[in-house]
DNA sequence: CGACGAGTTGAACTTTGTCAAGCTTCGTGG
DNA sequence: CCACGAAGCTTGACAAAGTTCAACTCGTCG
């Protein structure tokens, strides 16, 4: 059941950057050109420091691949705090001068493109659509933490990784990179081991389970949920959909 | 080693609550006399939910007594996904129009007062300090939500226990809670539980342990972090202070 | 070719949870 | 005033979950 180091996914194109966006508000036509003309595109290999902890986190908005907010510790541990999917900042947008309090490396290729049209025009009072977007993807950062925690501290192995596999199916379906339950998956153990707060060891031998029990499959590189509505049950699934579009 | 219900602990004023908001920002003259005048203060008891997931958080700033964000499981099971302390915030205060992402339970007696005068002030373009202290405070709660991932993910019982007694007693310090390494400490065995993800018994046993290590002291509600270097290096503690106060 | 990183597997070991019982304290109602 | 129940704390014995270690495979990349 081999995770191949994938080259970040099928991209991400303009018109998915704009439906992204729209789950969080309706844009102005000033904003949408905004969104459309954003630039700099900048490629990064894997495993890349994007930003390390206690410097300024650039704001970049990622296009295609994957990356994570993690911290490290003695002992080369370290603790994913989040995944970042494509549509994702890299930094907070909102008070974009501060020093992270986390570090942010690519785990796969990656692409991204300078927000900082965005962080600019989200100060200015002439974009409320955009700022709201962003408060409310600060918050959905929020929600996703919390997601994190719980899983970590009430669920075992079992319900954990069922419970990321959702959270991740949720997230890449609102960029459009979902096809009938199933994605692209480029984690590999290791980056699981540190995300789930389990060796690597055992994230195998759960994910090889989930797979044995039907509830699951996991082929190069691509997870698909066979049972989604099982799945939901058995990691007390709560759908991130959100107050948003008001 | 009982943690007798406390009575909130110590009172906390208007100099302490200035003091808290300075470590964030410098406040003008207006942005103090605002703090000064909160009023509308409103007494809640132990176990009483200040707000349900899924409404909106009343802008409310604890003046007494310890709260939590929580989220709730099947089973009478729950996360606890943040301790509330004085001089924090009840709900978020950008965007306070939000439902809440999690429940916030009083975990003792508890006063607070409306901070809905702050939530309003902020808005406003006229309060710079005001809006950069919420924002720096918005920026910690995703700090402590860090450590306590980093706390769930990596750290056994007996670090998860210090880091957190090490986070309390920085963040009461704050606020004036703390004196001699010493500070009420109104948290059950099965509060700490929920908190860090262990069972009560466990919970009970590692407490004695570090107590027994000399780390540590703990009756009668107040914790004394006996040798504090000592628990910072077993858990890696690394301080919260912050880039504040630019 | 060799090193490396990832995946896989079994076995021993550690940490933590569960169960069960007994204790104290405290508040309530008879 | 006492009896009672509810919550919290404590302890021991046991079971379950997860980690560590070690060995082996397979690709990939230099």
């Amino acid at each position: 059941m081999p995770f191949p180091a994938s080259v970040g996914g099928p991209s991400f194109d303009a018109a998915s950057l704009i439906r992204h966006f729209s789950v969080f508000a309706s844009l102005s036509e000033a904003e949408l050109r905004l969104l459309r003309g954003l630039s700099g595109t900048r490629r990064h290999s894997s495993q890349e420091d994007l930003c390390a902890a206690g410097l300024p986190a650039p704001p970049r908005l990622i296009v295609a691949g994957w990356a994570c907010r993690c911290r490290l510790l003695a002992g080369r541990r370290r603790q994913i705090l989040g995944i970042l999917l494509p549509g994702d900042f890299v930094g907070r947008m909102l008070l974009p001068d501060l020093p992270s309090p986390c570090a942010v490396a690519a785990l796969t290729e990656l692409r991204t493109v300078s927000a900082q049209p965005l962080a600019d025009a989200s100060a200015t009072s002439t974009h409320a659509g955009l700022a709201r977007a962003l408060h409310l993807m600060a918050y959905l950062d929020d929600m996703l933490l919390f997601n994190h925690v719980m899983r970590l501290g009430q669920q075992r192995a079992r319900e954990r990784v069922a419970h990321l596999m959702l959270e991740l199916h949720e997230r890449l379906g609102w960029v459009g990179l979902v096809r009938d339950d199933r994605f692209a998956m480029p984690l590999t153990l290791p980056v699981l081991g540190d995300a789930l707060g389990l060796s690597v060891v055992h994230v195998n031998r759960t994910l090889q389970q989930l797979c044995a029990d039907g509830l699951l499959d996991v082929s190069d590189g691509v997870v698909a949920l066979l049972k989604p509505e099982r799945l939901k049950e058995l990691s007390e699934w709560t759908p991130l959909s959100l107050p948003f579009r008001q």
